[in-house]
DNA sequence: ATAAACTTTCCACTAACAGGAAGGTAAAGG
DNA sequence: CCTTTACCTTCCTGTTAGTGGAAAGTTTAT
């Protein structure tokens, strides 16, 4: 099938399907005939494996990884455990690192009484030289 | 005073305080002699004040804003603390994300042993047809 | 005088695409 | 059969906020 149906039912745009294919991460036929790229059902599926692994917050290398071992068929389950426990610890640093900023804004947002007069705490505390 | 001074006092490196120049965040003079910058206390105090912005995730062009307000004499606080709660919003939003994707990914990881098997549900879950 | 440390500009690279231009191809309608 | 429309191709640029490095000029220290 071509680019656009492949594209439809992975749920993806065009242009990211024709980016997967430049950085080799699904590889369709190329047809000689109108240089049209030529996608199986096959390729369609790894697709929607990566669009949803891409939901799932993982990159392009860690798709690829993933993808790797999916189609490989001696895998170790452990090894995909530990990928995905490694971006389960990444998600909690970030998750923490944003509570901490929500906090601190919350702070500053609290003590700012914002009427139309230029005293701003917020701005008094970006500027001052206490963190 | 020289760019890697003002981007020792700053906290920034000085790739970083070149490159704020380049984009006109600040505007340090340019010596004619000799084609160094010349960094004023005050341009060091606006380098700080947009290292601590940054540092609450706000964007560079929110920077230039938060900047303009903070030189504005005649600014109004309640414009600032529109401006801060919309990033808390943001925040807010992220951080519902990455507890959904979080909570995703541990169902995952529960649901697989981890072993030296092939079998893995996680790969189960990104090829199926389930969302 | 010379070496070390600092500065300059310029170019390329990062992640993961999106937008758009110019041109070739295919399917449908008249 | 011809034309329109829809689809496809490659190529180039832009996005964010810088970082890294090269080549060359300047200043400071020994």
């Amino acid at each position: 099938m071509k680019i656009g149906q492949a594209a439809a039912l992975s749920g993806l745009s065009v242009k990211t399907v024709r980016y997967y294919a430049e950085i080799g991460l699904v590889i369709p036929y190329a047809d000689s005939q109108t240089g049209y790229r030529d996608y199986s059902i096959e390729d369609v599926s790894k697709l929607q494996f990566i669009g949803k692994a891409r939901r799932f917050d993982f990159s392009i290398d860690e798709c690829r990884e993933l993808l790797s071992l999916y189609q490989d068929k001696t895998r170790s389950s452990s090894e995909v455990k530990a990928l995905t426990l490694e971006k389960m610890k990444e998600i909690d640093g970030k998750l923490e690192e944003l509570n901490i900023l929500k906090t601190q804004l919350s702070e500053l947002v609290d003590s700012c009484n914002g009427d139309s007069r230029p005293d701003c705490p917020i701005l008094d505390a970006l500027s001052g030289h206490n963190d």
